[in-house]
DNA sequence: CAAGTGAGAGCGAACGATCATTCGCAATGA
DNA sequence: TCATTGCGAATGATCGTTCGCTCTCACTTG
């Protein structure tokens, strides 16, 4: 009933937004704000004031789509990571498993620089390290990243393209260590050309996962000057 | 004159505490009621009082050592890293290169556990996003293991003990990274077995580093079950 | 050696600022 | 008409820091 009466009040080719929409609209602009308070200040640095200002909106009427700050973090850390969805997907259809690895790490690294929210993504680590909402959250996004890269691994093990090195377990954490580590280096001021960064990451992760046939892993690899 | 004055008077082997060491204690008495505070609650949620209460210390007294909440937080950033150098100098005594580094690493892992400072060591990379002075000691820190690991590798290369893959930079630049993701990463519930990751990361080094004489490097590393 | 002295150390109440959150009320619009 | 939304002053709590005070003790002085 009451269903059916929310629906059906707008739903035309009606440009306008209905109640629900506008509530939806006011909640993202919300969390906009809030994440560009938190990447500027921190969970805690950032004030409930600086958000509304931010946001163009009074207190009073952000707390009628938050009950707390807590809450809003909640939902910032767990919308943080949806882009790793689409990058893992188009990693697992890459047939040459250290190319879609490597690109896999690219894309993220570069992502997060593009959208400025390299600082929130260790403010988010920060968090998860004595905020147990936030860690189960990050757990849960962990999880999912992780599976990704072992049902990855798995497959092309099973078709014979790569021979791990050692359990698909112990790669994926090393794997997974590498791709946080490169976030959290302090790499902007550091002057390394991407395509150093690539070819010392798909050394790396060759060796670990050793394909098969190295038609290009291991031979066309040049040794290189010093600088 | 006052200088030599201020020398002399309690100098010889003496049990007891001159002005000058008793004030040396109580600073790092704050200091490690402070990084216990920081570990628990993170920079901005750790109130001087809480820092107070854990030091058994009035908040007069504390800012009789302290100037102000933000120079402890410098001071122990400046500090956290100290146990890096000895690290670093076992690392450079060792001959295999690959076998120095995965140590290292593997050192350095344990010590932050062992030690309880994998919290503050996030929170000090989330602080150095956004925080100037945080983020040049941290530079400085980082500048130390980078240039001590370009040293080790630099040698190792001119001995012909290792081929490196592509400039050293590059490979200094992945290998911190790996460094720091480990520290990042939520191993402790994950059950991982030591061996296995330093199985791993011996793996991914000697990718990028190439020993030269193989002799254990690649060909003893065996294939390993799903699990 | 005894008495005196002053800088350093400690205390904790108090300060103004700022924090997250609430509330009464006005405006909106389905 | 009434639930929803927005407002912004107000709330009590807590923040980092200060201040006036007492006490301690290494050193100077007589």
């Amino acid at each position: 009933m009451n269903f059916f009466k929310s629906c059906q009040s707008r739903n035309a080719a009606d440009g306008q937004s209905s109640r629900a929409e506008k509530r939806e609209l006011q909640t993202q602009r919300i969390m906009r704000a809030a994440t560009a308070c938190f990447v500027r200040s921190g969970f805690q640095g950032a004030s409930i004031h600086d958000i509304c200002r931010e946001a163009e909106m009074s207190p009073g009427a952000l707390y009628r789509y938050f009950p707390s700050k807590e809450a809003i973090i909640d939902a910032i850390v767990a919308e943080a990571r949806k882009n790793d969805v689409e990058i893992l997907t188009k990693m697992a259809s890459c047939e040459d498993v250290v190319e879609g690895i490597v690109e896999a790490f690219y894309n993220h690294l570069r992502l997060t620089e593009e959208t400025g929210l390299r600082p929130l993504f260790v403010e988010i680590r920060a968090e998860a390290m004595r905020n147990t909402a936030v860690r189960n959250t990050c757990r849960k996004n962990e999880d999912n990243v992780r599976a990704s890269f072992r049902l990855y691994l798995e497959e092309a093990w099973r078709d014979g393209r790569i021979r791990p090195i050692v359990s698909l377990d112990a790669v994926v954490t090393v794997l997974m260590a590498v791709g946080e580590g490169l976030i959290m280096a302090d790499l902007p001021g550091r002057e390394l050309s991407a395509a150093d960064i690539q070819k010392a990451l798909r050394a790396k992760i060759s060796a670990v996962v050793r394909p098969v046939e190295a038609s290009h892993g291991t031979s066309s690899l040049c040794l290189d000057g010093t600088n």
